[in-house]
DNA sequence: GATATATTTCGTTATATGGCGAAATATAGG
DNA sequence: CCTATATTTCGCCATATAACGAAATATATC
């Protein structure tokens, strides 16, 4: 029960579920993902920290960065089903698919050059 | 995006999902609910008009009582995918089985006595 | 039509949540 | 080991949410 409802809450904001989203494609860095949001740091960092707690996506550090991606093979079934919905669900959403678009251009940014510009 | 995150937010709530396991196995009349999740009858309307509000139930008035059901077949894909992921998530909690067990028990009551009870 | 009653709506209160900026943490590189 | 820096944690504020009881609504029955 309490699994169910945490994952529940997790992609009952919209900015988590967009943040999902974006990592249908790949892994991404915290400061694309908060580039991405257009939110603080702080508050990104806390979203993707919610989400990490249901077991929607999974982080590993490399360096300083902090990547981000969907779980591998071994998610709970709840998980992959949670996952599957969502994913079916907003496919074809156009903020989503507007969030893919800008992503494509973001990924030609290099990281350092990205952090750098939040940082000012 | 917006209906996604509606039926989120109603799944993020245990008295709420647990109020839409119990129409598992037919309807239910909101004196029936409200027993079931030792509520007060107003704090159950509004989960259940929650509920209602995000696809995920649907009702219908007969006579001074207001009855509830899961959605007929005309529901979205969204819906069904999302009421698929909980029913399979929570099939085997031990929660929502008590209370399963729970409303066997209360199906003999008539909905009469039950209603008197509740307004002593 | 008046009364009883099942449910909902309203008003209130306490807690949870999302947002930010500042401070803390951890790691790369001099 | 000291500095720079990517991310997280903390403290705060504003808003959202879940709970209740009281009042309102709708419907059956007299």
């Amino acid at each position: 029960m309490r699994e169910t409802i945490d994952i529940a809450k997790a992609l009952s904001d919209a900015n988590r579920v967009r943040a999902l989203m974006l990592l249908t494609d790949g892994p991404l860095c915290v400061c694309q993902i908060i580039e991405m949001l257009g939110l603080a740091a702080s508050t990104t960092s806390k979203h993707m920290s919610i989400l990490r707690q249901a077991g929607l996506v999974e982080a590993d550090k490399q360096g300083r960065w902090m990547h981000y991606r969907l779980p591998s093979r071994g998610a709970s079934k709840q998980v992959r089903q949670a996952l599957r919905w969502v994913s079916d669900s907003l496919g074809d959403d156009p903020r989503i698919q507007r969030d893919k678009a800008k992503l494509i251009k973001l990924m030609k940014v290099d990281k350092e050059a990205l952090c750098r510009k939040q940082r000012s």
